[in-house]
DNA sequence: GATAGTGTATACCGTTCTGTATATTTTATA
DNA sequence: TATAAAATATACAGAACGGTATACACTATC
């Protein structure tokens, strides 16, 4: 992987989240990632595959640092899904927090025939899948059921922070969470 | 009000859900509502203006068509809060159903400081307090903290549904809604 | 039937957009 | 140091963007 596709992931993935994808230019992602429109093509096709790049990157990153921090918990899996949303909590409140990629992907590309708003689509689901993993290593009878509840908190909140900053709209969700997931054992 | 002006707005209203607001330029909205880009600014300052009124607009249909239903209803305060998700899933799962407007908005503008944002912020904050009013109607304890929650559940549905229709999200939201409620009453 | 207001038709301006062509410079490797 | 690859600089094509200028057609009212 060369540093200067990295630079042009980096710049492209804070410009999407900060300024919106649709909003920002090929020419600003070069300047900001300090180098042309050249180098950008060489290593992308077109600017939409750009954007999947910087989607699957993102999602990668933040599954990477989910993983890590569950498997590095000594709690038993029925308390690791109550544990999932204290990691979501950290990682929303972060001063580096800039947005969830797929829900603002999926908004910005309503078309559900559209490769970007399929990958978005993608991302949620396998997301939510995750959480049912997590249900599931606990014992809970509806584990499906329960991941789609908790996967609509997860991104509600997530709207929430994403529309003002620090509003704390995790603490609530983790409340709410933990009495599904109690009602749900 | 100008019949003109109503086709222009929604002719804008239904392009930028369904193709997305910075995906859609004006020519387009004219061509659809049948007029010229001379009447549309006319009648709007500039594209900005027109995508507020457009927010506004759908926000004000929205709330509109819910109190119509709620004020008709027969339940008790303490079961209105309940049926208010009814409601919900009624408009979601309708097939005139294109998405909701301000968390559209607010993922395509998303500096804070924009006026966009601002106002997709705004009636966010509005529609939560709405719920939180119904919250306090049934004599709810912590009725804010309530309204938060059942809000996140609200957006997270709807978000779920934007972006896979016919998901069934808003069902299941339904039911923690009312496991939230129950415990919370 | 003259007048005024409303809407249409159409061309245009300046800017920005994605993407490319061409020539030059830097860097790594042998 | 010779050579090939990687990256830069710069200009530009072609289209779409928001917004405006101008001239013309329609329609209602006095």
């Amino acid at each position: 992987m060369s540093a200067l596709k990295d630079k042009i992931l980096d710049a492209a993935t804070d410009l999407f989240q900060t300024r919106g994808i649709n909003s920002t230019g090929v020419d600003t992602i070069v300047a900001v990632a300090g180098t042309t429109k050249m180098t950008l093509y060489k290593y992308f096709d077109s600017k939409e595959t750009l954007i999947l790049e910087v989607l699957n990157k993102s999602q990668q990153d933040f599954q990477n640092w989910l993983d890590g921090k569950l498997s590095s918990s000594s709690k038993k899996p029925a308390d690791k899904i109550q544990q999932l949303f204290d990691f979501i909590e950290e990682w929303v409140t972060s001063p580096s927090f800039i947005g969830m990629g797929f829900i603002k992907a999926s908004a910005e590309f309503p078309n559900e025939e559209n490769p970007i708003h399929q990958l978005s689509s993608k991302q949620s689901r396998e997301f939510r899948q995750f959480i049912g993993q997590l249900a599931a290593d606990a014992n809970i009878k509806d584990a499906d059921g329960l991941a789609l509840q908790l996967s609509l908190l997860f991104e509600g909140a997530v709207q929430a922070e994403q529309m003002k900053r620090g509003s704390g709209a995790m603490k609530y969700a983790k409340k709410a969470a933990k009495i599904l997931i109690d009602g749900a054992q």
